[in-house]
RNA sequence: GGUGGAAUGGCCGAGAGGCGAGGCAAGGGACUGCAAAUCCCUCUACACGGGUUCAAAUCCCGUUUCCACCUCCA
């Protein structure tokens, strides 16, 4: 039996992992800045570390998950202008956005969703600490900096030298001991919303935020910090220099999912519209879009096109289809099961890739079980895969993926009708009289009702059109 | 300028010194009245140039191309 093995950002290497408090396991993930619908490179970071969560639950620890709600910040602000709404209303439109995305993919509930606005108590404490021990200051014209120069270590995470970055271009060195000292706290501009603190009023910088949040939530010291790895710098580091500055251990470990690319580059709002997640799940299910996401490392930059989109798509109906036929054979669900492939994989670093093979083996096992009548093979491969999905929050029983049961009666009407319709068919193959056979089939087909013949007999599906197709 | 990442077959996508992951597509076969589904078989690759080694996609040196971050970013 493997012993989960993770990468870590900051050493650069891969190694056992242990976690501070035996059997329990804290992660601090850095979500959404609710200022636009998500697309799917937001996405992408939720399902991932959704995978890592569900595995550590599986491997038997406890986990406390905060995933944050940035919900004050100057694109809100700027947004909520053009949308010409309150910049709160803005912030919690799209966090139900952001909400509804993250349940269609069936990435859990974080443990607690704190938002920012939430903890302005907590980031002033923590300012107030900085001041204190003299590692931040408030020069006087409402902005609380962090002075970098006195850090003992900075830059750890990026490997970068202070001197060799670049000045941000709008950098104001009026107030700031250091051009690179950042901001804590902004003062507050007319018009725009502040909260008191002892050094006037204004809103939170954007790092204060996370730093705040995950020692309320996690304590000094936790597991585990994610997010995406365009967050290394700048905003990982500054919660690194906050933390580390106010006498925290901070994160023991530090992973970042890699982006969604197209067209070889990082997924931005300039592609527009159509990798917004609500636009992609007009052509493919939540569960496949899921699939789709989950399925590259983490660490890979993941190509999308709709083409590959849809070729996962359908690879995961092959699946679902061999799962639904195990329980019309065996007539029970599947109990999930972890075959050792699996298990050795997603120890290694989050596996997906190889852990998909070992899907695809039981797969392979599973579909000749059911031509050759093993009832004992069919039923060990329905287990491995549905344990398998189980942890990739893909298991297609999962009551997250199931539709309502409002729909029942009518789709055992709908399947009585169509075992009528079959039960013709039959008699007319009997009789040898085909013409009369491939028109009841066709006639379903015509109706997106797909009929296979297998020696079980036949069996329908309603079949699924994949849109998308080229750009 | 600084710091990282990437280049694998028709396509997607793993691997990190030694039996060519896996999937999709393609070709052949089995099954079938036909179809679908399924199974079996086949094909094939490591950007380029050197080097180390019994052995290199993997390590070292150099080169090319692409991507990202450098205070807005998942």
């Amino acid at each position: 039996m493997s012993s989960l093995h993770l990468y870590d950002t900051k050493s650069r290497t891969t190694s056992l992992f242990t976690p501070i408090k035996e059997g329990e396991v804290g992660i601090y993930l850095c979500g959404a800045t609710v200022q636009a619908p998500p697309h799917i490179g937001h996405v992408r970071s939720g399902v991932n570390f959704d995978i890592l969560r569900r595995w550590l639950t599986k491997s038997g620890y406890n986990v406390t998950f905060i995933r944050n709600v940035t919900d004050i910040d100057d694109k809100i602000l700027h947004r909520a202008i053009h949308e010409e709404m309150p910049w709160w209303a803005l912030a919690m439109k799209y966090e139900r956005i952001f909400a509804e995305a993250y349940a269609a993919l069936n990435v859990l509930p974080p443990t607690y969703e704190p938002r920012a606005t939430g903890h302005i108590t907590q980031m002033i404490d923590l300012m107030q600490l900085l001041i204190e021990r003299e590692m931040a200051y408030a020069p006087g014209n409402g902005d609380v900096y962090l002075e970098v120069r006195k850090l003992e270590s900075y830059l750890t995470l990026s490997r970068q030298k202070l001197d060799d970055l670049q000045p941000a271009a709008d950098a104001d060195e009026t107030f700031k001991r250091d051009v690179r000292d950042f901001a804590l706290w902004k003062a507050a501009k007319p018009g725009d919303p502040s909260w008191p603190t002892p050094w006037g009023p204004g809103r939170p910088g954007w790092h204060l935020e996370c730093s705040a949040m995950a020692h309320q939530y996690l304590g000094e010291s936790f597991d585990i910090h994610g997010g995406g790895l365009d967050l290394i710098f700048p905003h990982h580091e500054n919660e690194i220099a906050q933390s580390e500055a106010a006498g925290y251990g901070f994160a023991q470990r530090w992973l970042h999912n890699a982006w969604v690319t197209a067209s070889g580059e990082k997924m931005s709002k300039s592609l527009g519209n159509s990798l917004q997640v609500h636009e992609l799940l007009k052509s493919v299910r939540g569960i496949e879009l899921r699939w789709y996401l989950g399925s590259a490392h983490y660490r890979s930059m993941l190509e999308f096109s709709h083409e590959s989109l849809a070729e996962s798509a359908t690879g995961f109906r092959r699946i679902e289809s061999f799962l639904h036929r195990s329980v019309e054979i065996l007539g029970t669900l599947p109990t999930p099961v972890l075959g050792n492939a699996f298990i050795d994989a997603m120890n290694d670093d989050l596996a997906v890739p190889a852990a998909l093979a070992s899907i695809s083996e039981a797969l392979r096992l599973g579909n000749s079980a059911i031509t050759s009548g093993d009832k004992t093979v069919i039923e060990s491969s329905a287990n491995e895969i549905r344990g398998a999905l189980e942890v990739l929050g893909c298991d297609p029983f999962d009551s997250a993926f199931v539709s309502g049961s409002a729909n029942e009666d009518l789709t055992a009407a709908l399947d009585g009708t169509i075992k009528l319709a079959l039960s013709q068919r039959e008699a007319a193959r009997l009789r040898k009289d085909f013409e009369s056979s491939d028109a009841i089939r066709d006639g379903l087909t015509a109706l997106g009702i797909v009929i296979e013949d297998t020696a079980q007999g036949p069996r329908w599906s309603i079949s699924r059109k994949s849109e998308g197709s080229g750009s």
